[in-house]
Formats: C-alpha cells, sequence, structure tokens
DNA sequence: CATTAAATGTTATAATATAACATATGTAAT
DNA sequence: ATTACATATGTTATATTATAACATTTAATG
C-alpha cells in the first residue's frame, strides 16, 4: 500500500488498528485477542480475524507485543522499542501485573546465552514470573 | 495417589505419561499436542485430554517443557533439570532446531534482569530465535 | 484515472485446550 | 481385607485461540 511515511506515528495506522492499540493502551494490560473483539464490537469489529490482522501489523510495527503463555497481548511501553517483535516481560504470579523490561543491554545479554557467540540471536521472548514487590510485603 | 516415591525415575510414570515422555524423547524435536495424540492412537490413547494430562503431569515433574510460541512440546534434555517448569531454548528460525540451555548460572542472570532485584524471581521462560551455527555457514 | 498493494468484510473451519462427570486404580490406614 | 482417599482414566461435549479463502474496498502513486 505505500502509505504516508511518516514514521511511525499513529496517523500512519488504519481505523481497526488504531481502536485496538487505543484499548490496549488504555487497558494498561494484556487483553486476550476475544477480549479485544468484545470491547470493539460496538465499533465495527464484528470478527475474529479483524483483530487478529490489527494486532499482527501492529506486533510487526512494534507497537503491541504478545505474551505467549498467556496469548495475550499488550501495548509496548518502550518508547525506543524497534520493530523487531523482540519481548521481555515480568509477570507477578500473584497479582498478574505485567511490565516490559527496560534495559538497553538486553540483546547482548542474551545473545551471550544462546551458545556463546556461534549462532546469531534474531530475536528473542522473555517471560519472568515473578512476585512483584507490592506482593512481597 | 502417593505413588512408590522412588525419587523421579519413569518407573513411577503411569503408562500414559510413560509413552507421551518416550515419544517426546524419540522424536528430539518440539510436538504439538494433536501430533502427539496421532502418533499414540495405536496405543490406546484416543482423546485430547489423555495427552494434555500427562504432559501436564510431565511438565510439572520437570521432564517436558512447553515451547510457548509453538504450542509445542519437548523433553527435557537437562538431567539436572529441577521440577521447576523453567524453559530456556533456542530455536533456529531457519531449520527449527531446538535445544534447551545449559547454564548453572541462568537463574541469577535472569533474576537479575527482573528489576534490580526488587521483586522475586519464581519461573522464567526465555526463548531465543536464532540462527544457528550449522544454518549460518 | 489506471494500477497496485494493502486493508476489509464475511463465512467457514482449523487448531489448541478444558469442563464435567462417571469409573477405575494404587496407596495407606484401620 | 476393607475402607477411605487421592489420583488417573475414559468419554462426550464444548470452549478458546487462530487461520483459510475469497470477494470487495480503499489509499497511494505513476
Amino acid at each position: 500500500m505505500r502509505y504516508k511515511q511518516l514514521s511511525d506515528k499513529k496517523e500512519n495506522l488504519t481505523k481497526h488498528q488504531e481502536i485496538v492499540l487505543e484499548l490496549l493502551e488504555k487497558a494498561n494490560e494484556p487483553l486476550k485477542a476475544y477480549s479485544i473483539l468484545f470491547n470493539l464490537s460496538e465499533h465495527g469489529v464484528k470478527a475474529p480475524l479483524q483483530v487478529y490482522r490489527a494486532l499482527d501489523k501492529l506486533i510487526e510495527l512494534g507497537k503491541v507485543h504478545k505474551i505467549e503463555s498467556k496469548n495475550s497481548f499488550v501495548a509496548c511501553i518502550n518508547s525506543n522499542c524497534k520493530a523487531n517483535s523482540n519481548t521481555a516481560f515480568t509477570i507477578c504470579e500473584q497479582c498478574d501485573e505485567v511490565l516490559e523490561i527496560h534495559d538497553k543491554k538486553i540483546f547482548k545479554k542474551l545473545g551471550d546465552l544462546a551458545n556463546q557467540g556461534k549462532s546469531k540471536l534474531n530475536k528473542y521472548n522473555l517471560e519472568l514470573y515473578i512476585t512483584c514487590k507490592n506482593c512481597l510485603k
């Protein structure tokens, strides 16, 4: 399609992509695809595919991440998150709070784990199940 | 039930658990639940639940891990793998080879990422998508 | 305004996973 | 051995998550 390439701003998004992203940002927690569908049924989103297609695109743009072990989707809060589909989250097992990990060296750290530099790390998915500091009290 | 507690040896497993584990060990790669079901249909495994129940138990015992982003299951090859459901794998995007990561300090390394020690890491799931050294050639 | 790539709408269906409940089996206590 | 209990099994149905296929529309560009 080659829309106006105003970098990666929200103006570039299609209607569905925009309202899905807005819902995820408002939610501030991971949502399931069918929960998104239900929430947006009054905005013309009527079929699962409409949600999944918007999510696919948003993931490709790095604006949304999938929490694989929860089949859930969350808005990216790392403003500098590249469109690379990398994910690194902590998930509190008590209160379910999900936080994206900020660590500029994470790619290198995980790359070192891959296998002493003999393979090339392309992408990672890290899910840390924790008890968060509030729930530890 | 409290079967004979001969530690965690294979003798402790029920029939279904045993044949599911054997299939996974033989496969040496991640298998999907329904692929396991299909493979074992001649051994009396006739319904998805029988597979999922065996997998649940094997995962609990640390003998099998789930690759969340592939909805697949793989036999644990870390003989010292604790029954803690931690998973750390490299997955080659070219040849699909999946290897469990051996690193005795991985729990500490990932714990450090959690959030500078203010939360408690309980469990992790790490999936590194790589190009393996054979595929790099 | 014709072309093209991407997005949408829609129906159907595939793939993954669990609920619910009846029955059976292994273990341990009596 | 009989009971009590926890776990495992068998079975049917259904819930949840995700994609296929194809016709139509929309937006950017030459």
